[in-house]
DNA sequence: CTCAACTAGTTGAGCCTTCAAATATTCCCC
DNA sequence: GGGGAATATTTGAAGGCTCAACTAGTTGAG
């Protein structure tokens, strides 16, 4: 935009990867939102507080460590959480241990849903992106991302989105 | 989550590089966002109008072009656009030779704005990003992008975001 | 010409997200 | 065992985003 010695200006490698990183972001995720949307009527928040759910055990998770593990900021799970108790996907249960607490439990509707939706959304994921890589550029992604997530853990932002990775899931 | 032998279920390696990837996302575009808010009160979408206006000849760019520039959708970007001209940071101009169309254009203080603002948000990438790779990291990821993106622009999603990789400026 | 098809851009309604404040409960220290 | 600090979660309002519909202007075939 400018040349300015001083500042600490991105060289033509950073810019360009950068730009590529916020565009592929978009683009994937518009894509895989869509197909979501039309397979099953699912928003990818939907997706993810279901995955959540189905892998914890008994199908039910308090509702911050499904906030940590669906990666979205506690407040937005909550209305996220009403909105899929009113399409029956989930229910809310109080814990009997902490009574400020609740539980997020899938319904059997909600089980079904995401059994119905994985194998579909995880084939997209694969060839969107998955198929686009060698074993071995996977294995240096994830290198790559690893210490940048745990830098940004550190920060403002991370602690904003607290958890999981400095907290044991209260299981009951 | 459920082990179907014949669903392409995603591998050890995939599934944790996905995950670290959202994950990456979410809390890289979270700091950024609340550091622009916090030094200029800007969102990144203004950021990269501004970023995108700043870089034309003349300051200005029919809005389909920034549309494709921004990464934004025509409809986001309009009321994007709005706000912005509500704000003082940009006009809109019509286009004297396609009456349909319009300019962006950068005002005074739109310009001061992102001058502003891009060495703080420069240094921002830096520091959350880049500081945490290597100069062979950062080509070797452009090189993982780069073949995504490209099938991602012909998908769906990628035609509903066209432009710019298939579209020649209209620069008056 | 002229009509249909296409393109550029905007708009409004409705849903989603964010932010800050509220509520309810538990913890802990004197 | 009382009271303030901390924790878990919800809520409502304000504003942003998406979708589909709309306006307006251009193009091109016949």
């Amino acid at each position: 935009m400018c040349d300015m010695a001083d500042t600490p200006w991105l060289s033509d490698a950073e810019q360009a990867t950068w730009r590529a990183f916020l565009e592929v972001w978009r683009l994937l995720m518009a894509q895989l939102e869509s197909e979501l949307q039309h397979d099953q009527s699912l928003s990818h928040a939907d997706y993810q507080v279901l995955v959540s759910l189905s892998e914890a055990p008994g199908h039910r998770v308090r509702m911050s460590d499904l906030s940590a593990l669906a990666l979205l900021s506690r407040s937005r799970l909550s209305h996220q959480v009403r909105r899929m108790e009113e399409a029956g996907l989930v229910v809310r249960e109080g814990c009997p241990t902490d009574r400020r607490g609740s539980f997020a439990v899938l319904t059997e509707l909600g089980w079904q849903t995401i059994q119905a939706a994985a194998p579909g959304h995880v084939r997209a994921v694969r060839r969107h992106m998955f198929d686009h890589l060698t074993e071995r550029q996977v294995r240096d992604l994830l290198d790559m991302i690893t210490p940048v997530v745990e830098h940004l853990r550190t920060t403002e932002a991370g602690s904003h989105y607290q958890s999981l990775w400095q907290r044991q899931a209260t299981t009951g």
